[in-house]
Parts: structure tokens; sequence; C-alpha cells
RNA sequence: GCGGAUGUGGUGAAAUUGGUAUACACGCCAGACUUAGGAUCUGGUGCCGUAAGGUGUGGAGGUUCAAGUCCUCUCAUCCGCACCA
């Protein structure tokens, strides 16, 4: 029969449907593989990168189905998102409808692509009854202390009316509107997620082997932990009596407390709360206001191009000396770092000296190299020896600084302190399409959480989305309830959820058992059972956001005691890109290409085969059509030959020695092709080499007539290849070996046994020729046999080293 | 600037512990079958050279009997972070 893909496809997928063939089992005493994809956002259909992306998990899905072991490999939808709603500003569609049409269509063309997934689990997360869970949790997070509200500066674009998250700023301005942002001081809800930000550092090691390393190290600079000094820097008299006392010092850190005899001036960031008292009680020349209006209203970029700043006419005192030392305001001080001022060392910090040198402040030098001299012309930020530094003379940077911040802690004026780049992460946003706050705002008893039996806290239908302002917020009634404590008049919160909150607990989700879908969000049992992600599979731009929330909310479930672990993914495989003439594929490039078209072309066996046979997993991938008419012909070769095969329920049972040698070929190489699927597999996930393997097992297979081999080879390969092209492998299966193949399959060690080995002969490392001789010659008649091979290299020749490499090659070492 | 990754034929890429470099595939060339083929099958294909041979894993050194693989330096490309005190 001529090979449709058309039909093959369809036929199985209906099989698969209606068999249910893919649910998990409720057997938990079975050994459990939880393989996750991460779930996609519903943008309408697929691209190449999400087919890459199911085709490699389901890919490990199915094969471990086939070593029998229990898989929950579910999918979801993360539907909720500003793309709803700007497809709403553009088109007028609703983003309810518009969300849910993309999931069925999407869902469609999962399942035309083959792939395995538990229907009974799927889910979107703008289902109200995952919103409904999800406030729950966040209730409880609220009781914690792990989530509160406070004001913030955020970016905020005047024409829109609305707040932006920064990646949606571009170039300081709207991405939309192309308005420039400005910051504004509002009221945004965090998570404290740096209460956890030294777990979230120190559980990466457990994770080393599991994860990419480039992964960790992202999350890891992410997450910035570096230790140091912090200490208060006071007011001489003439600075207090400026400033009222209102101030008496102010706090700075240091990583290099080796350097504080070196401080000669000190710099806050134009946002800091000195800088607003003095603004804000006229204590500053119109020049100097004018100046840090600017810095402030400059964006970051802007900020980063030169080094500015301007004297606050205040002094402090240095700490240890108590000498006088001026206070500036630097455009490069941040805010949000530390305590939005630093001590400045420019002999020693590059920044520090920059601008010493751009105002002529002074330098001074406390650290010299062990080598050479110190440069007049840029700073010396290594370790070294300490001078200048009283009774620190003479010690090296790293002893220093411990000694140092010693005595600042026992004189009681400084404490050795661990600062974090991670912030708390701000979840609000004014839109429209997300999960509500289960917050309520009451006159009399302030901000009041919904009472659990009152969720879900679901969106309204009938909104009007103009792409102004937050359509909550102008709802006519949505937002007008009673206050749950006195049950008074009160408002709901009108900000929605950041989506990343509900990819931070999908996976758990999933742990729900289907029976009890409604009742609870997962059942304790299943999570037990199912966690952690045995392989989790995504892009590598979530190494940092998604991977970290997620990795946040298991260790605030764990400590709410839903859970018992403290990571949710054993097995992290980042994927590479999919790429078209060397750029990403992307529909402003025009250079994407439907996988729906190759489906219908082709099949869905073939992209799978394609995707998986062009680059190993985590490489970039290149697309390119003849390489997929290649994988198609493969499979309708492999089709077409499948007719060599004899009909039967076991695998044939061959007497190896009683074979030729082409017979004898053809068994080895359809054998290491299985000893490498099963590395591949457990180990490499280089499935690029696996069907490489396959490709030469046919190959073998093709050049001898033994339909027992054929059978043999057949019942193995399509064993193989089955969760890498499953349509046309359960065709020929079901034709030939009743689907009894698809377990399973040992290696046959005979196989690999040959009488004769082949040597290769190398002179001083280079290959000249090749013997041929049996397992079991000695060395000394194998080194014979390659000198003989090798006369005419030889003549003349001084042989100093003979050597035998067993099963490999002999070397020849001759003088010169 | 800091951190990470990658560099092998015309192309995508193999080489598990240092042991015959270029498996497998695409492309190309030749042939067969054909009215024809962009179908199918067979063979060839790193580069230079008619050949003998030489040469060859970004570049330069080094260790070793032996290096794509280990070490030092260097170049290029890509990615992430980026004034984090």
């Amino acid at each position: 029969m001529e090979y449709s893909s058309q039909l093959v496809e369809k036929k199985w997928q209906e099989f698969w449907k209606e068999n249910k063939s893919f649910e998990p089992s409720e057997d938990f005493t079975k050994e459990k593989k939880y393989i996750l994809s991460m779930f996609p956002f519903p943008s309408g259909r697929l691209h190449m990168g999400h087919v890459r992306n199911y085709t490699l998990s389901d890919a490990f899905a199915r094969y471990y189905r086939q070593q029998g072991f229990n898989v929950l490999h579910p999918i979801g939808f993360d539907s909720f998102g500003m793309p709803a709603e700007n497809a709403a500003i553009k088109n007028g569609s609703h983003p309810k409808k518009w969300t849910y049409d993309n999931i069925d269509y999407m869902k469609n063309e999962f399942y035309s692509l083959g792939f395995s997934f538990s229907r009974e689990r799927e889910l979107a997360t703008s289902d109200e009854l995952y919103t409904k869970f999800e406030q729950s949790f966040i209730i409880d997070m609220y009781e914690k202390g792990l989530l509160y509200r406070k004001k913030g500066l955020l970016n905020w674009c005047p024409h829109d009316l609305t707040v932006l998250a920064n990646e949606q700023v571009v170039d300081g301005c709207c991405w939309r509107c192309d308005t420039p942002i400005v910051k504004k001081d509002m009221n945004q809800y965090y998570f404290k997620i740096t209460q956890y930000g030294d777990e979230l550092l120190e559980d990466l090691k457990g994770l080393e082997g599991g994860w990419p390393k480039q992964v960790l190290t992202m999350q890891e600079n992410w997450i910035g932990k570096s230790n140091g000094l912090a200490f208060n820097l006071f007011f001489d008299d003439v600075s207090l009596e400026k400033l009222s006392s209102a101030f008496k010092s102010f706090d700075v850190f240091t990583t290099r407390p080796d350097t504080v005899y070196g401080v000669s001036y000190t710099a806050l960031a134009p946002e800091h709360e000195i800088v607003t008292y003095m603004l804000e009680n006229s204590l500053l020349s119109d020049e100097v206001v004018s100046q840090i209006v600017k810095m402030k209203n400059t964006s970051s970029i802007e900020r980063q191009k030169e080094k500015s700043g301007v004297p606050l006419g205040l002094n402090v005192l240095h700490p240890l000396t108590g000498k006088t030392i001026p206070v500036w305001i630097a455009n490069f001080v941040l805010m949000d770092y530390g305590s939005g001022a630093v001590m400045a060392v420019p002999a020693h910090d590059e920044r520090d000296f920059d601008f010493a040198k751009k105002y002529s402040l002074e330098i001074k030098s406390v650290i010299k190299p062990y080598e050479g001299e110190l440069s007049e012309t840029s700073a010396f930020t290594e370790i070294g020896e300490l001078f200048n530094s009283e009774s620190f003379n003479g010690f090296n940077s790293k002893e220093a600084q411990a000694k140092i911040i010693e005595h600042f802690e026992s004189q009681n004026i400084g404490k050795k302190t661990t600062n974090y780049k991670l912030k708390d992460w701000g979840v609000s946003r004014q839109r429209y399409w997300g999960a509500p706050l289960p917050f309520i705002h009451c006159d009399s008893c302030g901000l009041v959480m919904e009472k659990k039996e009152n969720l879900p806290i679901a969106l309204p239908d009938d909104i009007e989305i103009t792409g102004e302002g937050n359509p909550l917020e102008k709802h006519p009634t949505w937002k007008y309830c009673k206050c749950p404590a006195c049950g008074g008049d009160a408002v709901r919160e009108t900000d929605t959820m950041d989506t990343f909150v509900e990819s931070s607990w999908y996976f758990l989700r999933f742990c729900a058992s289907p029976q009890n879908w409604e009742k609870e969000a997962f059942s304790a049992e299943q999570i037990k059972y199912w966690m952690g992600v045995d392989h989790y599979i995504g892009g590598i731009e979530h190494a940092i956001l998604h991977l970290l929330y997620a990795r946040f909310f298991t260790k605030v479930f764990r400590d709410l005691g839903y859970i018992e672990f403290d990571e949710p993914f054993d097995k992290l495989l980042t994927q590479g890109m999919v790429l078209k003439d060397g750029a990403k594929m992307s529909k402003s490039k025009g250079n994407t290409v439907d996988p729906d078209a190759i489906i219908e072309k082709y099949g869905a066996d073939t992209a799978r085969l394609f995707i998986l046979f062009a680059a190993p997993p985590t490489q970039e991938l290149e697309w390119n059509d003849s390489a997929v008419e290649g994988a198609y012909k493969f499979i309708k070769r492999f089709y077409d030959r499948s007719s060599n095969c004899i009909k039967s329920d076991f695998i044939p049972s061959i007497v190896h020695a009683s074979l030729s040698k082409e017979e004898k070929l053809a068994r080895k190489k359809v054998y290491e092709a299985l000893a490498r699927a099963n590395d591949v597999y457990n180990e490499r996930y280089t499935f690029n080499t696996m069907i490489a393997g396959v490709m030469e097992a046919m190959n073998a297979l093709n050049v001898q007539t033994n339909s027992d081999v054929w059978s043999e080879g057949y019942w193995i390969l399509t064993s193989i290849m089955e969760p890498v092209i499953p349509h046309i492998c359960w065709q020929i299966s079901s034709e030939y070996f009743g689907l009894k193949n698809l377990s399973p399959q040992k290696v046959i060690e005979e196989v690999f046994v040959e009488d004769s080995m082949t040597l290769g002969v190398s002179i001083n490392g280079k290959r000249r020729a090749e013997i041929e001789v049996s397992q079991d010659e000695t060395n000394e008649n194998i080194i014979a046999l390659a000198k003989e091979s090798v006369f005419k290299w030889l003549e003349g020749q001084t042989i100093i080293k003979e050597i035998v490499v067993p099963k490999k090659l002999v070397n020849i070492v001759i003088k010169g």
C-alpha cells in the first residue's frame, strides 16, 4: 500500500482518542514519569517553536510509556494576558472569545501533530475555576505576609493612561503609542520574593546536573547576592543645622570595606529621601533644583550615557578618621539597590573615579598592587596591600575586609550586611484580561480580603475595551460590593494579576484527579506521586522570570503546608530557537513556516522527524525545505520496506552463527541503534544521533534478504522510532506485529561479537594503513602484521616504540 | 565591562573515557530505469594534486606514542546581565 500520511495519521489519532491511550493510570504503585512542556499562550496558531517544544516532550512521554512507566503528559494554556486585550482594541473582538477560539484552534493543531497529551487534564488559566483556586492561594499568601501593598515608582503612559511593565517600555517610550513614559508613584501589590532570596540561591546547587548551567548562572546573577559592610555616615554640625536635624545620618553599603580609608566623597541617588526633603523644604538653590529635576526625569538608558551630579552643600564625617566628606547627588546611584547612597572611593572604583575626575574631587589611594605601580589614569580595583589606612596598613585586601568589618561591628558603627539585586515582584496590572486580586477597599476597615467562600471573583463579560485606562475601573457596577468585615459599602480592587502568577503553579494543578477536578486545586496524594516534574522542556527565554517565580511559589506552597518538596523541576531541557535563513522565524521578518501547511503536505510524522533529526534539542534548528523533503522520503521508504517483514506477534528467534556476513551486520546495526536509543532517552537527548543510528540500520537491512532479520529489525526499529514518528510506527506495528513490539526491547550482546576486527595502523599518529586480524590475535602477531602493512614507510627508519590499543589501532613510533 | 555558549566539508551536523576526523542526512556529480521526470534505484563526493603524496576540526603555542577532545594565549559570532557600590 502506498504511504498516505493523511490516512494513517487520522486513523491513529482517532484510535488514541477513542481508546484514551494516553490517560495516566491511578495505580500509584507503578513507577511514574511527569513530562511537561512549558504551556503556550493561545496566540492563535502554533509556530515551529511550539512544534519543536511539544515534539520533544512527546518523544519522552511515549518512550517512557513504552518502557512501562505511568506517564503524566498534560497540556494547558496560559490564557490571560495583554495580547487578548490588544486584539480587542484592534479588531473589536472580546478577549474571552478571542482567547477561547484560539485555544480550540490550537488544540486541534496539537492533536493533528499526534501529541500524546492527557485530554482529561486540559486547562486554561483564564477558566473561572483556575482563578478561584488561585485567588484562594493569594489570600493564604497575604495572611502569611508574603503579599503586600505599597507605593512604588511605576512606568506610566500618559497617553494610554495605563501602567506598563518594564518589558513594555521600549527606549523610554510606550511600546504601543510611542509616548515617552513617566515614572509615577502608585500603589502596587508585591510578592515578597526577596524573603526567599537566599533559599532560591542556595537551592540552585541541588539543581546542578539536572538544569543547564547557563540557566543556573543566570538565576544566580539575577538574585545577585553580595556581602559587605553597611554603616551610617553622620552629618557635621553645619549640615545638621541646615537639615533642622530631620536627618542625622544616612546609610551606605560597600563590598569593599578594605577601601574605606579612601572615601573622599559620598553620593546619593536623586530619588533619595534626604534629597526629597531638601526639595520640599526649599533648601537648595534654583540651579541645583533644576539639575535634580532634570536627572529624575531622564530615563535610565539616558542616565547611563554620562555620569553627572551636583553637590548638595552638606558634609558628613568619615566614620574612622572623622574627616569631613562632601555629599553629592549622582545620577549613577540607583535608588532601588542597597540604601540609595554610596561611599565613593575614586582611587579604587571606576565609576567613582570617572565622577571624581569630572568634578575634580579628591582621589586618595589606599590599596597598592603587589606588583607594578598604581596608575594615575584609572582606578585600581583589584585586591592588593593596604596603605594610608592607619592600623590596617600592610594587610591584604581580603584579610582587611574581614578585619575592618569586625572593627566597625566592635565599635557599633557598622554591620556585616548582605544585599540582593532581586527585588520584590510587583504583580498588579491595570488591565482587564487577568485574574482579579481578591481584595476589597473599605473606608472604615481599610484593605480587606474577600472571603474564600465568595471566590472566584470573576471578570465581568460586559466591558468596553478602548486601550485607555482599566476597563474594570470604568465598569458601572462590578467594583461595588459590601465589605466582608463590616458589611458596609466598599469597592473591589480593580487591578488584576501579572500572568506569571498563573504559570507559577499550573504544573501543580495537573496533579488534580480528574474526578475531583472542580473540588480541589490539586490532590495531596497525586502531588506526592507525580511531583517533581521529571523532564521540563521549554525555551531559554524563561530562564529567569518564569522559572524563578515557579520555584518561589513552590517554596511558598511548601511553607503553606500544601506540598512537601523544595523544587518543582528535576530536569530542565532548554530547546534552541527555530531559524530560517539564519534568523529567528518571525512574522515581521516574513520567514515563518506554517506547521499546518507542513502537516498537510507531508504529515505530522515528517514534521516531527525533521525537527528531531536536524539538530540536537538544545541547539538552534535551521529550517531546510529539502531536508524536510528528505525526512518525508525516509518515512516513505521506511513504510515501503516494511513489506519485507513477516506477520508475527513475537520477535523472530535467530541463530546468529548461521547468518551471512551482511545479515550479521544488519543485526548488529539494529541492536546498536537500540542501545543508542536507550542512552539518548535516558542521558543524552541527542535524538539526531539516535535517528542516524536507525537510518544506518535501515541501510544495512536493505543489503540482505533474510526475512527473519528484516522482521526482527522492524520489530526493534519501529519501537525505537515510535516516540518520533508515532503514526507510521503504529501502522506498521499493527500490520505486522499486533502492536506487541511497542514495549521494552532487550539488547542482545551476541550480535556485537565479531570474528575479526579492523585495526588502523599509524606511524607517529598518522594513519597509514588498516589490518584485519582475528579477535584473539596476540599483540606480537598484530605488530608483525601492522609492520608488514606499512612496510614502505618503515624502510630505513628506526622504530622507537610500538603501541597496540586493543580493538582500535596500532601506532608505530619512528625516529625523526 | 561581567557572565555563558558556539566555532568541524558546499549545508544541517557525528565522533560516549584522548585512540582510524567528517557517521547520518541535505546538496552536488555520474549511471540505471524511463516518452519525460523535480519520482525511484545504484555509485561517487573534505581540500590541493593526473598520480605518488601532501594537507585538514577559527588562529598561535604546549602536554602526549597519539589532541576536534586536555592546558595557555588569541580571534570571531551569538545570547544573557549591565553604573548593583
